[in-house]
DNA sequence: CGGCGTCTTAGTCATTCGTCTAAGTCATCT
DNA sequence: AGATGACTTAGACGAATGACTAAGACGCCG
């Protein structure tokens, strides 16, 4: 029944090196160009363990998709959890959201991208838009009130994620402009 | 040197057939499920027009990107250089943002996507943002004034942009969460 | 230490891909 | 009417793909 802790290991190894190599290739030449083969080559293994392990093609960018959105909605709980007062909690997520490196969000727009075209992919992918949201909702309440905002907080966390992730599309189409200075407003408007 | 003007006819109608098969394809199967022959099919012309005709497949999207990119623009002018006033704009403009049918969301986004990775076809996408802006910031000077926004208008041009941008990627997954309470109340806000 | 079950490898298989070409068609012009 | 030249068609080509498998390697357990 158990096995043996070596080849446990080394399983568990090279499949972590396909997953790590799938996010790696849709950093580099999106979704479309991610072939049994060149996912083996790129993480070092045969590429019939692709099949063998995760039985074909589509169902290693699931569980792609699975392990990173773990991780994404980790690191939403972990930056809104702090105690730090909430303008900070902003500055970091904003900070995030135009650092140099886009490699998070390419990845994370690929398995988007993936999913408008697989209807199980979508329907995983709006579950944790739904978390997403949750944990948003929960850290906007408070500032919502304090601030007196007129704006309902669905309406709220509706326009900062919708805003966000339009940042991050026109980001990966290589646009900028007025990115800066709208996120200086807001963060002006925030220590007003 | 003058083509019989029958032949012209037929092979810009095939043409055309393929640019519109190509469009009808992003809706259906996404870029990477696009391949010569399911072109040809969906357009019912020869394969190999696709090659004589355009070069390559590649070449084909590109071009099916400039016709779309084309009506895009041509769409957007139209509907804010009316003599309406500019809250009727902003109400038709929304309208087709959350209409039901997300075709021509689709067809954007998965040229959008198909550009992430491939640099010739973001710069050109980069243009039609340039333009677009320009378009959306003169629309939006006379109310940005009339109204005394504290914003600044690149900012707002922005956060406007980016999150009907947001809109359309979580409609296309499927999302369509806070998208009234958010449009409601920046309608309700526009009419005070 | 030898059998055993799991992991790993190399390789096959039919299919599909993009590209290209040779042969055929057809309207036009002399 | 026949030649001309652009357009269209069917098909061939090698390369690459996803799926799959048989055989070997490896480490554990009795």
């Amino acid at each position: 029944m158990t096995k043996t802790p070596h080849a446990k290991d080394a399983r568990a190894a090279s499949e972590t090196a396909l997953l790590d190599a799938a996010e790696r290739l849709l950093v580099d030449v999106g979704h479309a160009g991610i072939t049994t083969r060149r996912l083996a080559e790129a993480a070092g293994v045969n590429h019939g363990l692709v099949h063998y392990y995760f039985g074909s093609n589509e169902n290693l960018l699931v569980r792609a998709l699975e392990r990173f959105t773990d991780r994404l909605i980790a690191r939403q709980r972990e930056l809104y959890a702090s105690d730090e007062p909430f303008v900070e909690k902003w500055r970091t997520a904003m900070r995030f959201l135009v650092a140099e490196d886009v490699t998070y969000e390419k990845v994370w727009l690929e398995l988007q991208a993936l999913a408008w075209n697989d209807e199980g992919l979508r329907e995983r992918l709006s579950g944790v838009n739904a978390e997403w949201r949750a944990v948003l909702a929960e850290a906007f309440a408070e500032p919502h009130r304090k601030l007196g905002l007129q704006i309902p907080l669905d309406a709220l966390v509706s326009l900062v994620i919708t805003f966000n992730l339009g940042v991050i599309v026109e980001r990966l189409g290589g646009i900028e402009t007025g990115h800066a200075e709208l996120l200086d407003w807001i963060d002006g408007w925030l220590s007003s």
